[in-house]
DNA sequence: TGGGTAAGTTCTGTTTCGGAACCTGTCAAT
DNA sequence: ATTGACAGGTTCCGAAACAGAACTTACCCA
């Protein structure tokens, strides 16, 4: 099966990584979360190329992840900024991060964690149903195919 | 920056990144997940070639994130199952699920969608700070650079 | 002797990637 | 008028990864 036969499946882990399953999407996305907007300043933090930087935001534009916004006329500048369809990508990211932090230990200081922002105390993520409150684990859980 | 040198970093996207940041990757953990875990089931569903799947399947034991074992001997033949640092994606893969049902639609029924097993509702998966039950969202955390 | 099963490996041609250089439009200084 | 800087790409090349198909190994059964 090739990539681009992919974003039609009916499984949504499929369709989810038909658009950010790749080896550089999510980190682009990263840096729009950490407000990083232009082209030069992403490729310069990234250390990702500047092809593959431009093909990346060309297709999460194409996918409504990010859009581009003027920032000047002359010459005509763009930076690139979250849609909502992007800002929902937020808890995918925070899962990982969690993931990393607890399981992925890099051999170098300085690491990056996440912090409630009004207790200044380190986030611990759980993810909860939020029809019953009751946590989300591999056993609470079934699988619905829908549709015919 | 080549990908290999990327499990080091310091941002746990990168590092998370570098274990299940590729096409196939989180496919093959979800198989898993599903219960599929012989090589030629895998292969069957995924629509993946075998060469890129061994791979896979390689560096996730490599990784820690699955375990291989004997379930006959004569011919020696082994199975793929998760390790407890597999079963912990298990939030990244709902999280997932649920942008890409919101988010992507695929153009062709059946969908496949999450259900709470004891109610048999839809789940509906929300991600909270354990500490204080505070819903996470990009307001609500800050970032930690610790270390020196 | 021949076929079936399971898990890969090997081969070949195509696609994608990494790295570096180059291009375009504009402004500001020399 | 020319030079340099800035920002956001595009182009080119060789290297790596991928898709698809065939092949291999080891065993069992008829």
């Amino acid at each position: 099966m090739k990539w681009n036969e992919l974003h039609t499946e009916a499984c949504p882990v499929a369709r989810g990584l038909s658009v950010i399953g790749d080896r550089w999407t999510l980190m682009v996305v990263r840096e729009c979360f950490l407000g990083i907007r232009r082209f030069d300043d992403m490729q310069a933090r990234l250390g990702i190329t500047r092809h593959v930087l431009a093909d990346r935001l060309r297709n999460l534009e194409a996918d409504g992840v990010v859009y581009r916004e003027a920032y000047q006329a002359r010459p005509l500048r763009h930076e690139y900024r979250l849609t909502p369809k992007g800002r929902a990508l937020y808890p995918v990211l925070v899962t990982l991060i969690d993931w990393a932090n607890a399981h992925v230990p890099g051999d170098k200081d300085p690491s990056i964690s996440l912090l409630n922002r009004r207790t200044q105390n380190p986030l611990v993520p759980k993810l909860i149903d939020a029809e019953t409150g009751e946590d989300i684990t591999h056993r609470s859980v079934t699988v619905l195919k829908s549709g015919q």
